[in-house]
DNA sequence: CTGAATTTTCAGTAATTTCTGAAATTATAG
DNA sequence: CTATAATTTCAGAAATTACTGAAAATTCAG
């Protein structure tokens, strides 16, 4: 298979950013490659139309797998394995949201609470452990909205990102009013 | 200077997850070790206590200082350069927010929307044209959320994080009425 | 079952990134 | 200025990560 300049451009630029964001180069190409086929592509067309081996295209998608960022499927007719990626993007960046989540954020929390739990040296040390509650109550706090945004409808969510300014001005009139209308909140 | 050992464990935790973070391992030291200590450290201690070389750790302290994860300061009295974080946790994901936005999301944001600009191509393969206007326009969605958030004042903020859940709820009921209150958006 | 098609594993190599010590640069006290 | 303290740079070494080809394992049609 053989893309465009633009095409080609967009699939070695995702590469490049690949590596910022914790895949590698080639995984990014991949990535980047299904995300524009219309069709699901199988690991030889990948690994042709990106010139890598395909052992390294098989390790690449055993990646993106384990990420949940491409799905496999099967074409009539045909036993090798097809991949592809979401159709809604917005489905994608909720995948996103929640793998960096659990990658990035989970083990951290998961220490900073074993630590602070049986912790006898919080006062020893008074500052350093105020220090690791803080970061703790904050990754807590954003781990909660990753949770609400992966429960939220799609409706809600487009709103929330459209409104975002909006909420802004809502939360200051009424953040006592929505307190008050929840009681069932601690 | 000297670790305890609950704070040993979280500095070299730190490190392991700085990789994941985009940083390296020894600058995610250097973080996690600047953010527990009360009083702001120069690079000698540093080098000392975490056993890395002095060049290292200059050079470690310059990439938190493009980060803008830490500040320079002078100590009365002493010529060395004193490192220390941002007191407020919350000042610091901001910060985070903003740099992994600038590293991850601005250039491909600039990639796509250069390429779809001018992109004749946008008829001969329609669907990767598709594709890269839906993510460009995802993407626009996220900067704006983020820019709004950075403007937003402390008090609001903690309320977007504690009130997430209510958000939703007041995005449900108040959809059309948040637009109406807003002409002045298109 | 058998054997061909397909995918996965893995040891070795290649490429990249990180880290160091020595030298160069910069800053400042006297 | 000069001398010393402090920081930065940078070439090469060390460590890590990515990639490949060959071999093993798996899958499935017949």
């Amino acid at each position: 298979m053989n893309l465009t300049s633009d095409l080609q451009s967009f699939v070695l630029h995702f590469g490049e950013m690949g590596s910022r964001w914790g895949i590698n180069r080639t995984v990014g190409q991949m990535y980047a490659l299904l995300f524009l086929s219309e069709n699901p592509l199988n690991a030889d067309q990948i690994s042709e139309t990106l010139n890598l081996s395909r052992s390294n295209v098989s390790m690449g998608l055993k990646e993106l797998q384990a990420w949940q960022l491409v799905r496999l499927q099967h074409l009539p007719g045909d036993r090798k394995d097809y991949f592809s990626t979401p159709e809604d993007t917005l489905d994608i960046a909720l995948t996103l949201i929640q793998e960096r989540r659990k990658r990035e954020l989970d083990p951290t929390l998961s220490l900073l609470r074993d630590t602070l739990l049986d912790s006898d040296g919080a006062e020893s040390n008074g500052y350093a452990y105020g220090r690791m509650q803080e970061m703790c109550d904050l990754m807590e706090q954003v781990a909660r909205w990753s949770d609400k945004l992966q429960q939220m409808d799609r409706n809600s969510l487009e709103n929330v990102l459209k409104l975002a300014n909006v909420t802004h001005k809502l939360i200051g009139l009424k953040a006592n009013w929505s307190l008050k209308s929840n009681p069932d909140r601690s």
